[in-house]
DNA sequence: GCAAAAGTGTTCTTAGTACACCCATGA
DNA sequence: TCATGGGTGTACTAAGAACACTTTTGC
């Protein structure tokens, strides 16, 4: 014990956005609470932090916990830390998100984990802070989607052009011009075309594509600013 | 005790900005640490969190402290985790920033609680992973600069366009279009022009602003994004 | 041949950029 | 009267916004 200090239980609490291509929902991963208090209410997934592991590897094992999902965007976004806001004793709560891509898989595994994915509309009361957290990952959603292509992390690898255009539409809550949202995200070379069609959606079919992370890191690094929401 | 888990020590560590219009230079707020491991090195200024009190609380307390200064702008940018960043125990550090308007007296209360300001391009070496934190609070300079009016933290409350010119050549360390950046940032509607001239500068006096946060509120909600980033 | 989704181009308007001169004043 | 910093305007260019029709194909 080299600092005389008192010590804080410090907890992390995970957003898990999920989008589904096929039904164009935005979603959010709850579970039912377990342990006191508030067993039995709808939260975040959380745990603590144990004093061998660092906070990131924290957030990954809460997520692997609850979900069974690894290698997934997940990035810190806020602590929380009024001591009032746990009932149950001075708890330091780190906020991360993660963004998954739905398929009928991954909602197995989830589900296998007993929790449940909510439409961002239609969300049950939270414990805590919680609803305060959910409030500051939507509005992180809308700022980020605009300057980094967080949006290609809720999509497959290969999608469309109108299944990206959909999930902008899902984030921002409102109709975008499909025009102009074509030529603009087509004019950043952050997409590449790939030579297969999908048909579920329509009988022509739409050109699959791939993110570019390279090109995106150069434009990153060239202070672009891509400014997708366009009326 | 309701939680049955270990509990780690919870700090502050503070990256002050403080500008002053005089000798037109950003400069960073840094303390010689007391205490060992390290005692003798420069560092951020930081503390550890009392159980009984919210981390916004001990942030300002650290810096009421170390600077004897209140009620100035003072943000959470992010928590440090990794089990090894501090040698002497499992630290996790939550990082606040601070901007504050330099004038002689505030150099003063800040001198005569031992603290001392740096240019940002002469810091000296920093513990821990203070470097890193300085790294993330001058990038979160040059990124929020252009999207909200931190820059009128770093100014007195009446200040002329040069010296907002100024600071925002200094942030971003390089010339701007003075014509340009004039014309942008008054069609903006965020300044308040005074019937008073500042003749610190000039036999001419430039005119005196005043930082309109009701119109600046209004911008905001509208979702405009000022980029004041002029070539 | 028709319904349904995918894909394409043009005009207009707005905002950014580059650039040069006059103004007010104290010394 | 002149040196110094403060203030203004215009022409050009690039990007955003609004808007309607053709293409492909399975049924």
């Amino acid at each position: 014990m080299t600092y005389n200090h008192e010590k804080i239980w410090l907890s992390i609490d995970c957003l898990v956005f999920g989008y589904d291509v096929k039904d164009e929902n935005l979603k959010l991963l709850l579970f039912e609470r377990k342990v006191n208090p508030f067993a039995g209410s709808w939260s975040l997934i959380g745990g603590f932090v144990n004093v061998n592991e660092d906070i990131c590897h924290s957030a990954e094992r809460v997520l692997k916990t609850f979900t069974g999902l690894e290698d997934v965007f997940l990035e810190q976004l806020h602590t929380f830390g009024k001591t009032e806001r746990d009932p149950g004793g001075r708890v330091v709560s780190i906020l991360y998100w993660s963004l998954i891509k739905l398929d009928d898989i991954k909602k197995d595994i989830v589900n296998s984990h007993g929790a449940r994915w909510f439409e961002l509309d239609k969300l049950p009361n939270l414990i805590l802070d919680h609803e305060r957290m959910v409030n500051l990952g939507v509005s992180q959603l809308k700022k980020n989607a605009i300057s980094s292509p967080i949006g290609f992390e809720l999509l497959p690898e290969k999608f469309t052009i109108p299944q990206l255009l959909r999930l902008y539409e899902a984030i921002y809550n409102r109709s975008i011009d499909d025009r102009n949202f074509r030529k603009k995200i087509l004019s950043t070379d952050i997409l590449i075309r790939l030579n297969e069609k999908d048909k579920t959606n329509s009988k022509k079919g739409a050109y699959l594509y791939k993110f570019n992370e390279e090109n995106y890191q150069r434009l990153k690094s060239e202070g672009y600013h891509l400014d997708i929401a366009i009326g």
